[in-house]
RNA sequence: CGGGGUGUGGCGCAGUUUGGUAGCGCACCUGGUUUGGGACCAGGGGGUCGCAGGUUCGAAUCCUGUCGCCCCGACCA
């Protein structure tokens, strides 16, 4: 039978679907892309889409896409391929680490492949945005971005190369960049809700590599992510680990005098509090680093029971900083570091607030197998200022509302930035003002990964048989078995209504001849929120059964009245 | 980049310890019987065992090197 449609017959589908486990993958949105033929793998986090998958991408692009324009977006499209040059002037062509793919053209010019394009977007409206008349302003795409992560894991949720949308905006006062940032976080918002993810919280983020000076992540909250996020149940305080701040419960001793203590062997906090029969937050722990521009190490003390949180030291070092491994030729005694008396040469010293106004703390003598104990912050100490620089833990009070802090895991699915004029003086990007003088606008952008969001959809919107696609990104909205092909009229009956629904809805048919079962089994991989199922035996009743992918409507309805029914099923399923 | 694991047909695996020229299940093709949760019978196609060297009469198997992939960590809009 020739059908000009055949790409929704299941017979024609390319990619199999299959019922083992790969080996490889361990997140669920990740098995089943794989067992229900969504993706392949090409290389190390670069993903072949196939066409279940990438309808359900364009299904996402379209929300997107709708919900930029709404506030007030331009679609553009940039160049994959950017050469050097608008890299060195903004500066992350030597700033940005070997994530960035670097390359030669014929011609021997350095070029990059972009990972983010706010070079590209300034590039592009400096040149077309020369008056105020025109501000303020949003440019948006949708498009490939490559970046050479360290460790692509996850299927789609952590890959090299992915679509991304990506926009910057332009506005000519910080707080016209702030009224739209806020727009910005609602239409992402709504974004989330209209593709089907729930749990998702804006949090407050490191600005890594983008610079400025205020930022959100939009977290799926989920066991599997990658992200830590503290917050507060009490008050609105939501943030990333990297960032997060905290008021900790403060140890109330007594002064003691400084005693110093033989303790053999003891290297670590755990076995220091447990020789010395006191808690861990009544020691000071040493934890030394070095600094990546100048390579000297840098000591951090904090409460003993305290982690130190390497993002916030970056920022207040200004640089990356890595942990010490190799203490060759460096001045301390390494497992008896103490803040008393050192005399380290050539390194850096630094003070968490933790320890502000403690007293009789236990810490290193600075001398093999020697501690001290009776140490007192400020009596013992030369302390210029403390700096915070304290890993958050759970149960620790809000700094807002005192409320105790929670700790979760969340995978990002976007990000909203306020960038200032980073790019925008940098680059050299002006405009004329009402009064005829030139200024630098000021910078937003705001990023969605498609791929990612994909595959927390499916994360959110899964049974144990596979994905339970919202309606709004489901490749296929209506799926038709047929059990008994081989009965003319059952057969018939599958081609009329495939005819009839596919005029308003994605339908896909089964015309394999298959065992009920294999049918099945497929059709819950492939998700599609209403299933029609045709056989001999409710076909000669004059009737079809339709049930829904979430299994909450199972019905059998006349044939004559599928069309009504498949809308009805349709309008109540998410 | 550090630690661990693993590479045998599209997927899942056995065979490697003790060398003898590759096998199982699923999937695929043909014919037939089936048809409401991955059916059955019969026949069939597909793998230079990641790659390169070496040892050996002979290597999936032993040795050396190398690459890919996965996990943990580091890193990351």
């Amino acid at each position: 039978m020739e059908r000009s449609t055949q790409y929704m017959l299941l017979s024609k589908l390319l990619g199999d679907r299959f019922k083992e486990k790969p080996a490889d993958a361990f997140m669920i949105s990740h098995i089943f892309m794989l067992r229900g033929g969504y993706i392949r793998q090409v290389s190390n986090g670069i993903f072949s889409l196939l066409p279940p998958a990438a309808k359900a991408a364009q299904k996402i692009e379209q929300i997107i896409r709708e919900e930029m324009d709404n506030i007030d977006g331009q679609e553009v499209l940039f160049p994959v391929v950017l050469p050097a040059e608008l890299w060195q002037e903004s500066g992350r062509f030597d700033s940005v680490g070997s994530e960035l793919l670097r390359f030669k053209d014929r011609g021997g010019r350095d070029m990059v492949l972009g990972m983010t394009h706010e070079e590209a977007a300034v590039h592009l409206a400096r040149n077309e945005a020369k008056t105020y008349l025109k501000y303020p302003f949003m440019i948006y795409q949708i498009q490939t971005k490559f970046r050479d992560e360290p460790r692509a894991r996850g299927g789609l949720i952590r890959v090299r190369e992915f679509t991304m949308k990506d926009a910057y905006s332009f506005h000519t006062s910080q707080e016209d960049l702030e009224a739209y940032y806020q727009r910005t976080l609602d239409a992402y918002f709504r974004i989330y809700h209209r593709a089907g993810l729930k749990n998702v919280m804006a949090i407050q983020s490191d600005t890594g590599m983008m610079g400025g000076r205020k930022a959100h992540e939009f977290m799926y909250l989920s066991e599997g992510g990658e992200d830590t996020i503290v917050f507060c149940e009490n008050c609105d305080y939501k943030s990333n680990m990297e960032v997060a701040v905290s008021k900790i419960h403060k140890e109330s001793a007594q002064e003691q005098e400084i005693q110093e203590v033989h303790t053999p062997d003891i290297k670590d906090i755990e076995k220091l509090a447990e020789f010395l029969n006191i808690k861990e937050s009544q020691t000071m722990k040493a934890t030394v680093f070095f600094r990546r521009d100048n390579e000297q190490p840098v000591v951090v003390f904090v409460r003993g029971d305290l982690q130190v949180n390497e993002v916030k030291l970056r920022k207040i070092l200004g640089t990356e900083v890595f942990p010490l491994v190799d203490y060759d030729g460096i001045d301390l005694c390494f497992g008896f570091i103490g803040a008393y008396n050192l005399n380290a040469k050539n390194v850096q010293v630094m003070y968490d607030k933790s320890l502000e106004g403690e007293k009789n703390l236990a810490c290193g003598a600075n001398k093999t197998d020697y501690h001290l104990v009776g140490v007192s912050v400020e009596r013992d100490l030369k302390v210029d200022r403390f700096v915070d620089v304290a890993k958050v833990s759970e149960g620790e009070a809000c700094v807002h509302c005192g409320s105790p802090l929670k700790v979760s895991r969340g995978i990002e699915v976007g990000n909203i930035f306020q960038l200032g004029t980073k790019y925008t003086e940098s680059m050299n990007m002006q405009y004329m003002d009402e009064d005829g003088k030139l200024q630098t606008p000021i910078m937003g952008c705001y990023g969605i990964g498609v791929g990612r969001l994909l595959a927390c959809v499916i994360e959110d919107n899964h049974d144990e048989y596979g994905p339970i696609w919202p309606k709004a990104v489901a490749p296929y909205l209506v799926h038709i078995c047929v059990l008994n092909q081989s009965q003319e009229e059952v057969n018939q009956l599958g081609w009329q209504l495939y005819d009839e629904l596919r005029e308003d809805y994605d339908v896909i048919l089964d015309d394999r001849g298959a065992a009920a079962g294999v049918q099945f089994a497929d059709a819950d991989l492939l998700g599609a929120p209403v299933r029609i199922i045709l056989s001999k035996r409710n076909a000669g009743n004059g009737q079809v059964e339709i049930v829904t992918r979430d299994k909450k409507i199972k019905k059998l309805v006349p044939v004559d009245t599928v069309r009504q029914e498949v809308a009805a099923a349709l309008e109540q399923v998410k």
